[in-house]
DNA sequence: GTGAAAGCGCTAACAA
DNA sequence: TTGTTAGCGCTTTCAC
């Protein structure tokens, strides 16, 4: 069922019918006779316009592009549920990709995305290895520097709209907590790769503790891989309050280090809800990430920007609670 | 940069263009020369096809949907990449949506799936409330039962193939277990939704207990909502054995539990990783969801479908391990 | 108020 | 081996 087959049915023209079926009735001053006659009929039969057929026209394809770096476990979803509720209501649809932490695939899924017209780009950026700086795409271009984009969750060296955590205030947070636990040695715990993120909670965290008489040779910071090091755990060890960036992570070391450590006497902190948080025989204080919350600000601030082309860049903080 | 300018710097038709680029050079013995004329310039150019107008014309839009009834945690990050992974290498894009547990939401996002001209779809279908039977989605018409479909992790009444876990064997399997370790009362513990998943857990289950001399009063069976009620926790409590369907349902109702019960004495099991399982004081086994098998076994299936109209419907099934 | 006609970028039947 | 021509379903001038 097309636009020709219903401007047969009612007697008039398929552009007469394209202009009611597209809400321009009014504009195009067509009678109210005919626009209901056409919306009728396009009713009855269950008529659906053909999306690519419009969009070769107009230019728009009405599809967000979503691309993660990797899928942050819960995460994922959560962001994705954020985007759709605001979403909900537009015609606009979600494509997603996902780049299991990989430069190539990264560099991939960007152009892809592009390539399919996509109207915007909401971008959870890559983590790269320590020491390297964030990069452009490789095959950054003109159409790439065109397309909306947000980037959320990590900074990137892209100039764009973000939505943030307030990573700096959260290890802020941790480390005064600490201290009115009257801790001693203090331990910093986050993933190899280095990332805006990890990188604000370090130096939320170290700072307040430096500005509160803590030494720096009371500070360390271990950023371990896979499997942590029985050095690594060691260090760990020596610590009394223990900050990790990543909730899964923490609790991966956690096994090995209760066998060197009475873990009772710590003080653990970490990112990210814990499930079994109230039974875990540990003093844990988990900080919630507003996965969500994150999404739905994307997605908002991507139509802004879609629609305001040359407004100064936004820049967007959600505090972890 | 489009064909049409390929074309005229190369002095050949814009067909001609068209069929090098689609990599029909062969098949319509088009001259190496010109071949290799048209390929250097459109790379040269950065030619991109615009895939809108080739759908329009070839009535494939190489873009898989992936609708989730909700958002299943881990999950849906999992599913996604075991999708990705399996559909890297092809031209096609997946398109997503989730639907908040809402069956208005469900139908409509398949709808909006169809209006996209998607070429197939991956279907995690809603857990319906209880007693209430699956349905086709209201809308249901020709244009759906056409588009291919596969469904995962959940039966649904919609007769199609079919990547499922083998659900039964993992209530088989716990029983087991507590058989083993002598157990006497049993519980089974599931949200209050219904959906083919928990049946088989739960069936599998009380079936082998039954089997060795179990009797019916003693198994409890609990399905709560968003948080158990007193009564439902004391009937758990009345358990030395409770195997969950869902590990942080079971997680969610520990904290409680352990109010009116010594959580030791207790052998738990569930399905779902549980990421501080070995520092949690309890006597737990988890069966973990083979989420990113399911993605890439849907994927296939689901390629291969739309290869294969005719062929009779397949059913994969997926041990939990 | 409505319609005719051109065209978005590409593919495909039919010629040559 | 290549080109001509006619669309795919829709939007959009421009004309009446």
């Amino acid at each position: 069922m097309n636009i020709k087959e219903i401007s047969a049915l009612c007697g008039v023209s398929t552009c007469t019918v394209s202009r009611v079926l597209s809400g321009d009735a009014k504009k195009y001053r067509i009678s109210d006779a005919t626009a209901k006659k056409i919306l009728k009929v396009a009713d009855k039969k269950g008529y659906r316009p053909n999306y690519l057929a419009r969009s070769l026209n107009t230019r728009q394809t009405f599809t967000i592009g979503l691309i993660f770096a990797n899928t942050v476990d819960f995460f994922l979803g959560r962001i994705l549920e954020g985007v759709e509720a605001h979403l909900r209501g537009t015609d606009y649809q979600t494509i997603v990709a996902t780049c299991e932490n990989s430069s190539d695939l990264y560099d991939e899924e960007i152009q892809r995305m592009l390539y399919r017209h996509v109207d915007g780009v909401i971008l959870y950026p890559l983590a790269l290895a320590g020491g390297v700086k964030f990069s452009l795409p490789k095959t950054a271009g003109k159409s790439e520097s065109d397309t909306p984009c947000v980037v959320i969750g990590r900074h990137s060296s892209l100039d764009r709209d973000e939505v943030m955590f307030c990573d700096r205030e959260a290890g802020q947070t941790v480390a005064e907590g600490f201290l009115e636990g009257k801790r001693r040695r203090f331990a910093f715990l986050a993933p190899q790769g280095s990332c805006s993120a990890d990188r604000g909670r370090e130096a939320g965290y170290v700072e307040t503790l430096k500005k509160n008489g803590i030494k720096t040779s009371a500070i360390a910071t271990v950023r371990t891989g896979e499997k942590p090091t029985p050095k690594e755990i060691s260090t760990l060890a020596k610590a009394d309050a223990i900050f990790s960036t990543n909730s899964a992570l923490l609790l991966s070391c956690l096994s090995e280090l209760k066998e060197i450590r009475d873990l009772l006497s710590v003080k653990f902190a970490s990112v990210g809800k814990v499930e079994a948080e109230d039974i875990l025989p540990i003093d844990l204080r988990t900080l919630s990430v507003p996965a969500r919350a994150m999404g739905t600000e994307a997605a908002k601030l991507l139509l802004w920007r879609m629609e305001n082309p040359g407004e100064p860049l936004r820049r967007i903080c959600l505090p972890l609670v």
